[in-house]
DNA sequence: TTATATTGCAGCCATATAACTGCACATATA
DNA sequence: TATATGTGCAGTTATATGGCTGCAATATAA
């Protein structure tokens, strides 16, 4: 094993998945999101940080006060790698490539006969 | 900490991504998807019954040989978790909220005057 | 039958992870 | 100035993870 901090790394944990859900709303602080659960705010300041290694979050500093922002551009990185699979499930595509299947088949007959 | 099988936890790990992206092609058997990498046959076979667990994949089983088949009805779970954060990164979508801006801020320059 | 191939499972080990607590530091506020 | 607040960091602990090896079970081949 060797340490990994990447976007696939981050998002694999529920509760980080939850505190992106929060702060793709509005930038937050993190005693704003830690209000939200459960875990002590240290817990929840180390996942914050964990996202902020990653990119996935950004930060602005207002005085003592810091507020951590969404990423998206980061967030697209797993978008784009699950991009090559989509059209294995999206049931248009799949029409499509029903419709090219019939037609080829067609071709088959044409030429068998 | 508890045990978590989920897509999420699944898709974390490099050489599982990996063994996605070669069963995603054709349905193969775990010796020949050992093949493709450095680790020994039954740490990559480990991998692929996590992936089995969680239903990334599906087996289907001829002879002694079982095939592994990749389930894009899975992946799409994680597709369907991102969609709400595709308008935040997606430009054809921002060039639109422009729009709207552009149009409401003229609306508010005819209220001011 | 005997040997070989394909696979899964159990057990071990080093390290990563996610939770906690305590504390230090900087910035507001009384 | 003294106190309260917001935050990060260090250290501890239990458990999960990902790698390995050895072995058993089944199916094919000699």
């Amino acid at each position: 094993m060797e340490i990994r901090r990447d976007v696939f790394q981050a998002i694999a944990d529920p509760t980080r998945r939850a505190i992106l859900g929060l702060v793709a709303l509005h930038a937050m602080t993190p005693g704003a999101i830690a209000e939200n659960f459960n875990s002590s705010r240290q817990t929840i300041s180390k996942h914050i940080q964990i996202l902020n290694e990653c990119a996935l979050l950004t930060q602005t500093q207002s005085g003592r006060e810091i507020y951590y922002h969404f990423n998206p551009g980061k967030m697209k990185e797993v978008a784009d790698w699950l991009e090559p699979y989509r059209k294995l499930w999206d049931e248009r595509l799949n029409a499509m490539d029903d419709l090219l299947n019939e037609m080829q088949a067609k071709t088959q007959v044409q030429k068998n006969s």
